[in-house]
DNA sequence: TTTTTGACATGTG
DNA sequence: TCACATGCCAAAA
């Protein structure tokens, strides 16, 4: 089974592991990174997703920061975009502290309820 | 081989 | 709670 796994380079790993995200769940940049084989990589399964994902294929969406928010200038069409589709999958979101400040800014995945655990 | 670049994580103030 | 600075790692040029 396991034979080339370490001859693909770092990003291929990364995209079969968001690739078995459940729906409904979120996975943090950290926590794809270390089920990649590089705990400390965050950083750079950002970069390999932003890469070339294959659009269908891969639910980048479901990887959030680890506090919950995501990034400013997603590929998706907004953050906005990104929670839509998250929420449609029964992601639970928590709502900011204020009411409505700036939007989808202040939202944030609970990731207490809806992380991915591998 | 060294430098540069990132959709991050963590620690302080 | 937020803002800023530092550390980390892997890939491409």
């Amino acid at each position: 089974m396991g034979h080339d796994d370490g001859r693909r380079s770092f990003g291929e790993r990364v995209y079969g592991v968001v690739r078995r995200i459940p729906r409904g769940r979120v996975a943090t940049y950290g926590q794809v990174a270390a089920l990649a084989g590089a705990p400390r990589a965050a950083r750079f399964v950002g970069f390999a997703l932003h890469a070339n994902p294959e659009p269908g294929v891969i639910p980048c969406h479901r990887v959030v920061f680890r506090d919950g928010s995501m990034a400013p200038g997603f590929a998706f069409g907004g953050p906005e975009r990104q929670r839509a589709l998250l929420e449609a999958e029964g992601v639970v979101f928590v709502p900011p502290p204020d009411g409505e400040p700036a939007g989808a800014a202040g939202w944030r995945v609970d990731l207490d309820r809806c992380r991915w655990e591998a």
